[in-house]
DNA sequence: CTAGGGTTAG
């Protein structure tokens, strides 16, 4: 009769199964083990432990199967206490270590991030099967190392062992996170050798593979070219345009991707599947990065119906949205709901609370963290040392500074430095900073003499500032930011000379494009800007008021500051243009007279603000009363009753 | 034995 509850698992009713199990006269190891198999298979692998239980209670002794299947249904657990529990029974009953456990065994320490373990179980099987390569394969890819899985999969080849279609997919799945664009595509011919083209598993990963390596049109194509689809499939989709937000060229394609990554995700609603968690994690990321609140709400909605929002990552992905939205508040109660937390949570609430300007905080929260016995990363102390940073505490940023090296054993990297250059800085302490450049142990970048230059502009001490603009431009800059931080400072100050240097050398570095681009997202309609664009529909109103907003910040006090304009086609030397009609200008003016009073205006800006622009936002702020959120390039400006929450960041151009 | 998710400041 055992045969029978083989039959009623595979027909996914397991309740008919029990029931024959139940009253199956005499029970062997054979009826056990296939009663476990079939809740392993029907993902109730908390009965299958349980029938497991019983079985040595009924004092039957597993057998080599049993285990295997036992271990499989910890893995599925995340139970690592009854996995090793198991690996125990496997020497107390002497259980032969045949292929199935050794399989099981493998892929059970790799799911409790244990490599070694996973690979020396791995090596004292006997007779390795397809199955063994697969495993220690995708225990290599779980646990970060994908370049040696690539290794065991040759070795696999080499013994002339065929790879089926979950080795190929393992290793599509490293080739996405090696972004071995060249290997994937020969898997994937590889995989139509072997007659495995129209797995969906194959396909999905390698139109993610095509997203990742930034084939964007080829993986469309192949996404539209799917007449079956699986809810991975649209996740892939958006996560992988999630990613493409971050690495191309410039923030205006961002932008494109993620407004695609959107669409995908409304039309996923539409075709009758239902989103899970991967899917409201990697729409979230999107709604933060296009600092789109009112999607990122309805998105929050929706993850407490479909009770998603328990998920960690998810709720983590919810308090980057609200942070990255200017929405504080609502970040830190979601941080507080939150019933687990992981270091990952933690950190993207110590960061939100620390680009909020809201310091003090941050570093109350850091010290929670601490108490709760979670052991902070690199990533976490950016975002301490920024917090004291904007604060201007400098033996606070000194001491955790020391406090990460010392007890956390984490060695500082650029941006921890960069942190503190920017606190001396802020602070008009331009020879201190000048002095930890000095001290670093590792070359100044870019980025790190720009912070110093701009110190040195807006304190006034252009000796020093000069100086680092030579060591700056040794370094050939590869951001068009930092040529118009150069010119500026040069042309300011007369120097024409170093700035045609300047401009000849942008010229010989081909540099990326440089749009002034702004965004505001109204009522879920996006309306864009450029510099001085009277192309609009809404231009005529929009300038008479942008002219009134200017007028009156002057009243208050607000000097227009000339900066250089820097563009595509700049043929022309040494001009210096308005500021007035920056894109985020028009931005806020358009976004003050279309919404009603008191609504904080939302823009995103292609490029780095400058600080003209950022001073009239702080002007608007207090005239109008509004909270006016611009996240540009580089960081999130929250401007308040006529301050902004960077504190005045001190790499202003 | 397989594919998809969250942190990066200055």
């Amino acid at each position: 009769m055992t045969f029978l509850i083989n039959v009623y698992a595979k027909c996914g009713t397991m309740d008919y199964a029990r029931k024959v199990f139940d009253n199956l006269p005499r029970r062997n190891v054979v009826s056990w083990t296939t009663l476990m198999t079939g809740y392993v298979y029907n993902s109730q692998p908390e009965l299958a432990i349980q029938v497991f239980q019983e079985m040595l209670e009924a004092g039957a002794y597993p057998s080599n199967y049993t285990l295997g299947t036992a271990l499989n249904a910890c893995s599925s657990l995340h139970s690592v206490r009854l996995g090793k529990q198991f690996h125990a029974y496997i020497i107390k009953y002497q259980i032969d270590f045949d292929t199935s456990v050794g399989n099981a065994l493998c892929s059970f320490y790799s799911k409790f991030c244990n490599l070694g373990s996973a690979i020396k179980a791995f090596q004292r099987i006997r007779e390795k099967n397809v199955i063994s390569w697969t495993a220690v394969i995708s225990a290599c890819g779980d646990n970060g190392e994908a370049a040696r899985g690539l290794k065991f999969f040759t070795e696999m080849l080499s013994k002339d062992i065929k790879p089926n279609e979950f080795t190929l997919t393992s290793i599509l799945s490293l080739c996405c996170t090696t972004l071995c664009l060249g290997l994937g595509a020969q898997i994937h011919s590889l995989s139509s050798k072997l007659g495995y083209e129209s797995y969906l598993p194959i396909k999905n990963s390698i139109m993610y593979l095509y997203l990742k390596c930034g084939w964007i049109r080829e993986a469309q194509k192949l996404f539209d070219g799917m007449e079956i689809v699986s809810l991975v499939t649209w996740n892939a989709m958006i996560a992988g345009h999630a990613q493409v937000m971050d690495f191309v060229e410039d923030d205006i394609s961002a932008y494109k991707s993620g407004c695609e990554a959107l669409n995908i995700f409304l039309k996923l609603n539409r075709s009758g599947l239902k989103p899970d968690l991967f899917t409201f994690s990697s729409i979230l990321t999107v709604c933060s990065r296009l600092v789109a609140l009112e999607q990122g709400e309805q998105i929050h909605a929706q993850t407490i119906k479909t009770g998603f929002l328990t998920d960690v990552v998810v709720g983590t992905a919810l308090i980057n949205m609200y942070s990255k939205c200017g929405s504080i508040e609502k970040a830190s109660k979601a941080f507080v709901e939150m019933d687990t937390r992981t270091m990952i949570s933690w950190t993207s609430m110590i960061t939100g609370f620390s680009q909020q300007g809201w310091s003090q905080q941050a570093l109350q929260l850091f010290e929670d963290m601490r108490l709760a016995g979670v052991r902070p990363n690199q990533i976490t102390f950016v975002g301490v040392l920024s917090a004291c940073s904007q604060a201007g505490m400098v033996n606070e940023a000194l001491s955790y500074f020391e406090m990460m090296q010392k007890e956390y054993k984490i060695k500082p990297v650029m941006d921890h430095f960069a942190c503190l250059i920017d606190m001396f800085v802020r602070l008009g302490r331009l020879k201190e900073a000048f002095d930890f450049i000095e001290k670093m142990d590792f070359e100044p970048t870019e980025f790190i003499w720009s912070l110093l230059i701009a110190g040195c502009r807006s304190h006034g001490n252009l000796e020093l500032g000069f100086y680092a603009a030579e060591q700056l431009l040794k370094l050939k800059p590869k951001e068009t930011e930092t040529y118009v931080l150069l010119l500026n400072m040069y042309i300011s100050a007369g120097r024409w000379k170093d700035a045609s240097r300047v401009r000849k050398m942008m010229k010989e570095e081909k540099l990326g494009k440089f749009q002034d681009w702004s965004w505001i997202n109204i009522k879920e309609k996006v309306y864009s800007f450029k510099p001085n664009d009277k192309s609009h529909f809404h231009s005529a109103d929009l300038y008479t008021s942008l002219e009134n907003l200017l007028q009156q910040a002057s009243s208050l006090g607000y000097k227009s500051l000339e900066t250089m304009e820097v563009t595509d086609e700049d043929e022309e030397e040494n001009t210096s243009s308005s500021t007035a009609y920056h894109s985020e200008k028009l931005a806020v003016a358009f976004g003050l007279l279309n919404t009603p009073n008191a609504t904080p205006i939302r823009v995103i800006k292609s490029v780095f603000m400058c600080r003209d622009c950022h001073n009239f936002a702080k002007y608007i702020s207090l005239l109008t009363d509004r909270e006016i959120i611009i996240r540009d390039s580089k960081r999130l400006h929250k401007f308040v009753n006529g301050r902004c929450s960077c504190g005045d960041f001190s790499g202003l151009p």
